[in-house]
DNA sequence: GGTGCCATGTAACGCGTTACATGATTAT
DNA sequence: ATAATCATGTAACGCGTTACATGGCACC
C-alpha cells in the first residue's frame, strides 16, 4: 500500500524511469535488508497509476538511442500523494499471528502453551540481539535515518518481550486460582459442553 | 498468511462448514473489530487447501436436508499446522509507512517534517485514548484474553509515541549543529549537488 | 411481508510474490 | 568470454478486499 505512495512522492520530486525509482525507493525505505522492492512490482505499480490518471507515461524524450520509459506525476497524483502525507497512520496490531497460536495452544490439548511462549522469546531475543549488532554498527554521521529505524525495531521488540512476561504472568494466576468461570478462553462457541 | 493456519487449528478440533469457521475464528482472534474475516476469504482459502491436500471436503453427512458443507482435516494439513505452531514469529516494522512519509518530507522541500510529527503524534494518542477505554471495560474475569491484546496494543503504542519524541530530538540537534555533511539524507543519490 | 442472519459461493480487482524472458552495457 | 548489473517487462499465483448472487429460516 505504501508503496505506491511513495512512488508518487519520489515522482514529485522530479521525473524518473522504473529502474531509477527503484533505487530511490530501497535508499528511501533504509536499504535492500529493510524494505526490499522487486523490480515487477514497480512496473505493474506505475502502470496501474497510469491507468488511473495519477502518473504520465513518456516515451524516449531527449536522448534518441535510450531506452527508458520515463513516468512523472499528474496533477491528480500530485493530490493523491498530499492527501496520504496528511494522515495519520496507524498499525494493526491486533492482528496478531502469535496470539492466534497462543489461543489455539489454550484449545488445543496436546499444545502445551508455557513452550510456545518460550519458543517466542527465544525468537525476539535473538531478534533483539541482531538488530542491536547493526544498530551500534551504523554511524551517527552519516546513517542517522537507519540508526531511527533500527532504534523503533528494538523498542518494539522490547514491548514484545515484556508482553510476553504479562502473558506467562497471567497464565501463572488462573493456574493458582481455581477461577469462577473459563478463564483465557475467547467468547463464543460454548466449550462444548451440550 | 495467518488465517490459513488458523483454519487449520480449528478444523483440528473438529471438521466444521464455512461459516462456523468464520465465527470460531473472529472468536479466537478477539472479536470482529479486532481481526473481521470476510466470508468469501474462508471459502477461497479452505478450497485453496483443498487443492493443495491439506483439507478434505465432505458433503452433506448424517442429515439429510442440510446443505452444509464439511471440512476436515488431512495428515498433511495436520502437519503443516504442527509447522507453523512450532515457529517463532517476527513482524516487520522496518517496513514502516511513517518512516517512509519522514523521508520523503525531509527530501521535498514544500514539506513540513515537523507538522507531519504532530499529525502522527495526535493520531497515536487519540488511537492510545480509545483503546484504553476499551481496555478498561473488559472484564478480566470472562474476557483475559481481549485484555492482553489490548495491553500489547497500548504497549506498541507507547513505543511508537516515545519514538516520535526521540525522531524529534535527534531532528533538533541536527538544526543547531553546522552538521559535518548531510545528516538525516538517506544515503545514495548524491544529493544533486553535481 | 420485510429485515436480518445463516450458508455458500463467484468475479474482479489491488498488492505483492516468484519465475521467466529479453537485450544492453560494464567489469573481470 | 562470462558474469553482473541495468532496464523493461509478462504470466501466474497467493492473500485479501468489495461487490454481487442465491436461497433458507426466524423474528417482529
Amino acid at each position: 500500500m505504501s508503496v505506491r505512495y511513495a512512488l508518487l512522492g519520489l515522482l514529485k520530486q522530479q521525473p524518473r524511469y522504473g529502474y531509477e525509482l527503484r533505487a530511490a525507493f530501497i535508499a528511501l525505505a533504509g536499504g535492500v535488508e529493510a524494505w526490499e522492492v522487486k523490480p515487477a512490482q514497480i512496473y505493474t505499480t506505475l502502470n496501474r497509476m497510469v491507468e488511473s490518471g495519477l502518473v504520465e507515461k513518456q516515451l524516449n524524450e531527449s536522448d534518441g538511442s535510450d531506452e527508458k520509459v520515463v513516468f512523472s506525476l499528474t496533477p491528480s497524483g500530485e493530490a493523491e500523494f498530499a492527501g496520504w502525507l496528511g494522515q495519520g497512520i496507524l498499525d494493526d496490531p491486533q492482528q496478531d499471528p502469535f496470539y492466534l497460536k497462543l489461543m489455539l495452544s489454550l484449545e488445543l490439548p496436546d499444545v502445551d502453551a508455557g513452550r510456545l511462549i518460550q519458543t517466542q522469546r527465544a525468537t525476539l531475543y535473538q531478534e533483539l540481539h541482531r538488530i542491536t549488532t547493526v544498530r551500534t554498527s551504523l554511524d551517527p554521521h552519516t546513517e542517522l535515518a537507519r540508526i531511527l529505524l533500527m532504534d523503533k525495531a528494538i523498542m518494539h521488540l522490547e514491548a514484545d518481550l515484556r508482553w510476553l512476561d504479562m502473558i506467562e504472568a497471567r497464565l501463572e494466576d488462573v493456574k493458582k486460582q481455581p477461577a469462577p468461570h473459563a478463564e483465557l478462553r475467547p467468547r463464543g462457541r460454548p466449550a462444548r459442553t451440550a
